[in-house]
DNA sequence: TAAAAACTGTGATTATTATCACGACTTACT
DNA sequence: AGTAAGTCGTGATAATAATCACAGTTTTTA
């Protein structure tokens, strides 16, 4: 797959012409990354504009005592870096590819030309941002309201999202994060995911073989945690 | 003090010229809300674009059983309803008026010609939404890592931002919201504001009387909540 | 493939904060 | 001004979930 075919899959640059995106194309560079090493660092200054062509990476900040919250992960076509370009800011987040991962990525100078060039891009980049802007409400919203049980709920919900696949109605998730990283997406400690997915396992509504989640009746699962 | 005076104290429409102010100011439609009144409702499709020019309104998601979550308190030349706008989804929050307040609006279509006419616009709106999901990703973390005290200190420091008034260092809020919507930014209890607002007082952080808060030396209040 | 490292399950204990209850105080209303 | 409605302060109790501890499992790596 070329870095072409890699950018139609992208939502912003799917309503592109083949033209505009090898122009585009031809000024991303491609990188990769072994699995744990860190891709941006908090408050180093925003450089680039990535995106995943393979692999995963978390989006995390940490405290000062060294605790991790993972605002999200995200897989294969999804973007970041766009942040703190925008608002020049320094990075809000630590970026680390959770696996080898290859990204291509576009410098600041082009990513913002690109906007100005595109003016529909920059359209997409909004919706984009506001799905996003959405998901973060919810979140604080299930952070504020939710109990332990229903915040691993809906963060099994996000992991499906992200990283699972249909059959049948049922979603599996292959490659389960650890019950950690799982633990700092959900606001709860370790141990309590463990006993949490243990009860939703005697409930029925998952089952867990290693490294491998289902979540059975994936539409009823949503309805009853969100 | 005229619409065209009141666009320009909106970050998004600050590089516009006067000409061009003057064009998008007479497509906007003047409203007034009364204290308390909805101006949008969660679930309902966006119809329009709003921008504050006087008074304040908060911005809320709803539980099933009725709690709240307060995402936001917007204060004069903040905007509002771009979301749904852009990803054309339901409204994710609902808008009440915290006290009387008055509005510009714009429909959706002449927001989005407004868009592809001034890409500027856009770049400028692209920065607004990452600055908020940098605030976003900021309460997220909060209220997964912090405590009740950590929470409430971090909430004044949003309501100060946001109605706050700076003299010698220190902040006077005048017209603190009620205890409980307070707890409802913070995530926590009616009660645990009420214990801690004085602990802070105990430690001369903060000082109340009535509906005027002042935070002492909000510099360093700053450093020991974030 | 064997050893080391990392992760997971689970009981016991503790800490934090929500909830309940209620009197005192403010504010709004007519 | 007087009454009602709404808000605040604070003790007592309960519930939730964090933390600690450690043995058992799985995964990684050399």
């Amino acid at each position: 797959m070329n870095k072409v075919d890699h950018l139609r899959d992208v939502p912003i640059f799917s309503d592109l012409s083949d033209a505009d995106l090898t122009k585009i194309s031809s000024k991303m560079v491609p990188r990769q990354y072994n699995k744990g090493q860190m891709i941006l660092l908090e408050e180093s200054h925003g450089e680039s504009f990535f995106i995943i062509t393979s692999g995963a990476v978390k989006v995390t900040r940490l405290s000062d005592d060294g605790r991790e919250v993972i605002l999200a992960i995200l897989g294969e076509s999804d973007f970041f870096g766009e942040m703190s370009l925008l608002d020049g800011a320094g990075r809000s987040a630590n970026i680390v590819a959770n696996e080898p991962a290859v990204m291509l990525t576009l410098s600041r100078s082009d990513f913002i030309d690109c906007l100005e060039s595109y003016p529909k891009i920059a359209i997409s980049l909004l919706e984009e941002l506001a799905i996003r802007l959405r998901k973060s409400d919810q979140q604080i919203e299930s952070l504020s309201l939710s109990d332990s049980e229903q915040r691993i709920g809906i963060t099994l919900i996000r992991l499906a999202e992200e990283l699972g696949t249909i059959k049948h109605g049922n979603v599996y998730i292959k490659n389960l994060p650890y019950q950690q990283d799982i633990a700092n997406m959900a606001g709860t400690s370790r141990e309590t995911v463990s006993r949490t997915l243990k009860l939703l396992e005697d409930k029925s509504l998952i089952m867990k073989e290693n490294k491998v989640l289902t979540i059975f009746n994936f539409d009823s699962f949503r309805i009853t945690f969100s």
